[in-house]
RNA sequence: GGUCCCGUGGUGUAGCCUGGCCCAACACGCGGCCCUGUCAAGGCCGAGAACGCCGGUUCGAAUCCGGUCGGGACCGCCA
């Protein structure tokens, strides 16, 4: 038995008619009409009607009335035309039918906890249990499709642009900070770990002085962090890195790329070169790094309207050496009270302490008529608007109200559906403040900072500027990367104004500083995350419906039940001992 | 670490706000019978959930309250 070779159910053509064929597939449905039964026949390719005659093939027919949905069987017969008027139009193999001489069940199905015909919405959580059925609705089936020919042109494009694919190991070392790592015990070597690969980064900077000049991987990435629709904890990355390349080197790089993407999966055009935005702008009018240029409802600083305000939030936030902020809602004023209260609670959600909304909301009265019209001019607030205000720290206040922004276009309407709204952020800062008023680095610690911003470094380190840059796309962040440091001292000293201890950096980069002592191709990348591009392709919000078998938002697989306990056996040969954690620790117990 | 939403037969929903008419309704699916041209086939009959779980309020709870588990969205986090 060999169906490898047998045609198509779905390629069969009126060109067919007469041929003698021998189709495998799943039964998608059974139509028994106590004499006749028509069965269609489904595989990857598309479905075909079989039908069952209890006169011609009397044996046939009596092991098709068994037949049930997603039943696996071989058919024999002969590919005919339909008779006249009962062709199907709504099917590609609609002007024929295969006539049944022989069945064989090679596998039945329980009847489906969910049905694979069809489009319904069904609970994420079966879908994850059942995935291998959720995969065979047609939707999961156009997406795997999808996402297979975005890899395949990826590998002929950067093939055609000279870069070598070449493979980094899934075991490496745990790195300082960045995300939170998956370890991975030793038995060889009592008491240490490996960690799973953030990203290939180090070692594609290693394959620059290694000479392989152009570099690309689809590379598995894995953090373990909390999970968004967006953000899965193992992702897919199209690492690249180039040698003696300046950002607009990269930028045309990706551009192609993306084009290409864009012109032989969707048909669609997009313009080029792609406008730049920097990481200042994005966040002041924006109030987000990935800012959804699909409409505009941007965001004005409002300080200057209210330098001497003696409206108590307003005074506390900027006193503080915070700021307070505004955009306004074309054509507002009508907006229902619920809406606000809704957007209020928005606000409260995200940490801030809520929004102030002119005119009619409590501060009206306290605004004075300078102020007020300050407000109205600073926003381009109209007659009809509502200007919807902020006022906290400034990055409290930015988040606020990219949320606020992003809400009103959604509930509003105001998204232009249809559009490709590509944007580099760039410039962005060398450095940045954690949540603790730090200082961190703003993209990662091997950043290449302005040749020109360097005077500043000690003095002002924020305001040195790096060559770093994202690819954004209708609010998505598609891609990250820099030029890197090639030079050992500039690195050594980068990593100092991190904070970091000589000891540290010589055992957690030291071999990356020792390369760089051996001849350093000036260099530079970028990462863009494949499966959000795959997400916008594929219209769809949710990063797990584009991956074959994704984790739930708590890192479960619902289908193998992973993570699981292991034997005591397995975790003595590792020298490891669980402390179950104690009642209301971080844990869930099982 | 935090905020919010959801959880009713196999699936999708209704009922829940305004407790008793609900030993829970509808559609699809499922089982049986009838039917030789259907393609969301059709017709007739039937089975299937004590409403995630635990506890409370009440004469009475799917409906109200608390907790818990599971799923989801978001803030923090994600170099």
């Amino acid at each position: 038995m060999s169906g490898f070779r047998a045609p198509a159910c779905g390629s069969l053509r009126t060109a067919d008619v007469g041929r003698e064929v021998e189709l495998y597939g799943w039964v998608s449905r059974r139509r028994d009409h106590g004499g006749l039964i028509f069965v269609d026949l489904r595989d990857r390719w598309g479905t075909v009607q079989v039908v069952f005659n209890p006169t011609a093939a009397p044996e046939a027919h009596r092991i098709a009335e068994s037949l049930r949905a997603e039943y696996v069987v071989r058919v024999r017969g002969a590919v005919e035309r339909r008779p006249r008027g009962s062709e199907n139009p709504g099917l590609a193999t609609g002007e024929v039918e295969v006539l049944a001489r022989e069945l064989e069940v090679l596998s039945p199905s329980k009847a489906l906890p969910f049905p694979v015909e069809g489009e319904q919405e069904v609970d994420e959580a079966v879908r994850l249990r059942y995935r291998y059925l959720d995969l065979r609705r047609p939707r999961m089936q156009r997406i795997l499709e999808l996402r297979h020919r975005v890899n395949k042109v990826t590998h002929a494009y950067f093939d055609e642009h000279g870069f070598w694919e070449v493979e980094t190991p899934l075991l490496t070392r745990a790195t300082p900070e960045g995300a939170r790592d998956f370890l991975v015990p030793s038995r060889l070597h009592p008491g240490r770990f490996y960690a799973l690969p953030q990203s290939p980064q180090q070692m594609k900077q290693l394959l620059m002085v290694a000479g392989v000049q152009r570099y690309y991987q689809i590379a598995r990435c894995l953090r373990d962090e909390d999970l968004r629709a967006d953000r899965a904890a193992e992702f897919t990355q199209l690492d690249l890195e180039m040698s003696f390349c300046e950002e607009e080197d990269v930028f045309e790089v990706v551009e192609g790329w993306i084009g290409r993407l864009w012109r032989e999966i969707l048909d669609v055009e997009l313009p080029r070169p792609w406008p730049r935005l920097s990481m200042e702008e994005a966040l002041l009018r924006y109030g987000t790094d990935k800012p959804d240029l699909r409409y505009g409802l941007e965001i004005a600083d409002l300080g200057p309207a209210l330098a001497g305000t003696r409206v108590q939030v307003f005074r506390a936030a900027l006193d503080a050496g915070g700021v307070v902020r505004g955009l306004a809602v074309p054509g507002g004023r009508t907006m229902a009270r619920r809406e606000l209260d809704d957007l209020v609670a928005l606000a409260r959600g995200a940490g801030g302490g809520g929004l102030a909304w002119l005119p009619g909301g409590p501060l009206d009265k306290f605004l004075s008529e300078a102020e007020q019209a300050g407000i109205r001019r600073l926003t381009g607030a109209g007659p009809d608007d509502l200007v919807l205000i902020a006022a906290d720290r400034r990055r409290r206040a930015e988040t606020v109200m990219g949320l606020v922004r992003q809400e009103v276009a959604r509930r509003r309407g105001l998204v232009c559906e249809g559009q490709w709204r590509f944007v580099w952020i760039y410039p962005m800062f060398l450095f940045e403040e954690d949540a603790e008023g730090n200082l961190t680095y703003g993209h990662h610690p091997f950043t290449r900072p302005f040749e020109e911003d360097l005077p500043l470094i000690d003095e002002r380190p924020y305001e040195v500027r790096a060559h770093a840059y994202d690819v954004v796309c209708n609010g998505y962040e598609l891609a990250s990367g820099s030029l890197r440091i090639y030079d050992r001292a500039m690195q050594e000293r980068v990593f100092e104004i991190l904070g970091l201890d000589r000891q540290t950096i010589q055992s957690r980069f030291g071999p990356l500083l020792e390369a760089f002592e051996y001849g350093v191709p000036p260099h530079g990348g970028i990462a863009p995350g494949l499966d959000r591009i795959v997400m916008l392709l594929a219209g769809t919000d949710n990063i797990r419906d584009v991956i074959a078998f994704p984790k739930t938002q708590s890192m479960v697989d619902l289908m193998m039940d992973a993570p699981g306990e292991v034997d005591e056996a397995q975790l003595r040969e590792l020298h490891i001992r669980v402390e179950p954690p104690a009642r209301g620790e971080r844990g869930r117990a099982r």
